[in-house]
DNA sequence: CTTCATTTGTTGCGTAGAACAACAATAGCG
DNA sequence: CGCTATTGTTGTTCTACGCAACAAATGAAG
């Protein structure tokens, strides 16, 4: 039935099964809420005190999980213990991107500890790239502490990935077409490493540390130097497909103009919401997203407000449409798109509405990602943290030598 | 977390929630599949040959399922008990159009066991329409054996529906605005009503007993009298996003055309494939699915051609866009969708890649819908079975009395 | 400061429900 | 007719969660 899976997961729940889902999901709040008080535990998860008494015990001596006595609130009754997600365990985050490629240091509870970034010619081959990824990586490992453990590394490469072995199979900007980069990073590191969509990670990563948080439903769009990604959340859930290559809003078809985007799809959302075009709109050359919204923010020049309000408008139809057919709780916003929508969100906001139906854009929240550039990063190390995430009990971490 | 409950479910699994989830499992199985060797249970689920048992034996025992002798498969070994839902339970299915008030009866099995269609003048008013449907509800109860069981009534409405409370917000084309059309037929049954669009419904009923078998992630596209309709599958589970109102893919922009749709929105799908537009090209005034079907198969007029390669197109983009978005393993095109779609196939298939990237559009089936028109009413039918496959051990059935 | 109510942690016990093992039943096959 | 394969049945075992009773630690009231 499952169309990516050759055998699906069974039906069934035993005990082994419950046990597991109770861990894992024990480790999961810990995991996106950080330090919580014990107490905390059992009103979330509705499970009897001495339960997750247990639970926590056992993530404990699986070297998941610390306890405590710390307390937090200030309120009647015995103070609880105080739970935290362990604070030895990390991952590793790699983000090749035409002119640099960097790493991240990310730890279990979802913060970027320490970013690297080493700047290369334009358009790296893959081979290069991953030779400075794994000579970063090696850098890092040698300076954690000895007891450290490792969850993976995660990679997030702008352009189209094959989740399954980590192929590359096409990132137009990079100009690497069927590429075996997370192999390749996994042989020269001896790390488990897992490769996605740069896009659909900072999705991941604002869903569960950012802007997601608190909306089960949710449609994320990223702009990049390379084109615009995107995500959709659906009931917690982000949005897969077949295949695997769902949610490339940055290829959906918002008008019958010729313009075509990276791909040689014309009318779409990428091809007439460019960064390239604001640039030439100010006459620069290059800039970073920071410079960009700073230039943004103050324009009085009629040519380019021309162009924003026109990329505004296209932004907000494509917006429409994804409103209509998701009907998310939020629309959240990334990259330069953030910037142009905070120069006039009601310009945006009017021609979002009139691109859907009423239903859906009713209490529709339009807003601002909330990690910047941090969270490509932050989620690709979560990638890495996703097998300990599910089987707290059966993962096996990479124990750090000196 | 969750956008459309206040209170959230609780995370943790218990050994009730356990035994309720593998009795629902089972149920659901047997529900989808009708008659099943016991075996079969056994290796779908993963669950142990006695829990297997032990789980039937309850089923049984709550009148649910029913167990006999007549083997299936003649292979080796002893042959396996025969398991399948229970053939005294029924649900009613209302579908009020613009010209008639139909009630099917749908047997647990989901089958359709008989249909009643009650013309009305155009645009009944919603009073009514419940009537009617609560007068044909009473006629078919009279005739069922005395120890049936009814699941309840689900209806299917053209139009955008309040699931919680069974309101209806709009029904453009019954002309419908804020009726609480589900619960007047509650209290004229006494029965426990459910309401939802019916495009939503058909894809539900096509998800699992019609062309969406055997995939997870499909999009489906109906075209009623009252314009277009659609539902999307993501990992077997539909769209149904914040507040319910998720899938209106009718409403999808498309174009810049300035033609609107029934929802006053320009160039989208509605507005621009209109079953009204063949009508003229035809010079009918009105025509069912099926001769409508007819015509089109048979036309060499040059100007019908034209509307319909206009609408393919059209058609196209918008399978494109979703393809784009989704990337399901397939799209299922219902209505009269699926006579032009089948009048040139490769027009469509070839506007859909033009409108959408490799990667989504690579292995994608585009095919007919297979239920008809009778898929609104499974689905409307499903809608009441939902209580007890949830929770076979809590529901309560409404027992026929005489 | 004392007392009380409140909340949480801890411990031992009860039990639901799934797995397991052993055996019986029933089929096809040579 | 014996052999093998598969499934149903039964009794037993065991895991993991709930429950109840008690202890511990706090704030609030007097």
């Amino acid at each position: 039935m499952s169309d990516t899976k050759a055998s699906r997961s069974p039906l069934g729940q035993n005990r082994e099964n419950l046990r597991q889902h109770n861990l894992s999901v024990v480790l999961r709040l810990l995991h996106q809420s950080g330090a919580v008080p014990r107490s905390h535990l059992t009103s979330v998860t509705g499970l009897n005190r001495s339960t997750i008494s247990d639970l926590v015990g056992e993530l404990v001596s699986l070297g998941l999980a610390k306890e405590s006595e710390g307390q937090i609130g200030g309120s009647v009754g015995r103070p609880s213990l105080t739970v935290e997600p362990s604070p030895d365990i990390v991952s590793f985050a790699v983000n090749p991107e035409i002119d640099a490629t960097t790493v991240g240091l990310i730890s279990f509870d979802g913060r970027l500890i320490q970013k690297v970034r080493y700047p290369t010619q334009l358009q790296p081959d893959a081979q290069t790239s991953a030779q400075i990824a794994a000579k970063i990586i090696a850098d890092l490992r040698s300076k954690l502490p000895a007891n450290t453990r490792i969850a993976g590394a995660g990679v997030a490469v702008p352009g189209q990935i094959r989740v399954r072995d980590g192929v590359i199979r096409l990132a137009p900007h990079l100009n690497w077409v069927e590429v075996p980069f997370g192999p390749m990073i996994a042989q020269l590191t001896g790390l488990p490493v897992f490769v996605d969509n740069d896009a659909t990670l900072a999705c991941t990563a604002e869903r569960i540390f950012g802007a997601g948080r608190g909306s089960s439903n949710s449609v994320f769009l990223f702009a990049g130097s390379g084109g615009i990604g995107g995500g959709v959340v659906v009931e917690d859930v982000l949005l897969r497909g077949a295949s695997g290559y769902a949610g490339e809003l940055g290829h959906i078809l918002i008008s019958s103009s010729k313009a075509v985007d990276y791909s040689g799809l014309p009318g779409t959302l990428e091809a007439l919401v460019r960064r390239d075009d604001l640039l030439e709109a100010f006459k620069l050359d290059a800039a970073t997203d920071e410079e960009l919204d700073l230039d943004i923010r103050g324009t009085k020049d009629a040519k380019v407000i021309k162009v924003i309000n026109q990329q505004l408008d296209d932004l907000g139809r494509a917006a429409g449409v994804l409103a209509t057919i998701f009907n998310p709780r939020s629309v959240i916003l990334g990259g330069f798109l953030n910037s142009i929508f905070n120069f006039d969100q009601e310009r945006l906001l009017k021609s979002m509405r009139a691109s859907s139906i009423k239903s859906a854009h009713d209490g529709l929240i339009v807003k601002s990602s909330e990690l910047g550039t941090s969270g490509v990063l932050l989620g690709a190390g979560e990638l890495a943290f996703q097998a300990v995430l599910e089987s707290p009990a059966g993962a096996e971490l990479t124990i750090n030598r000196k």
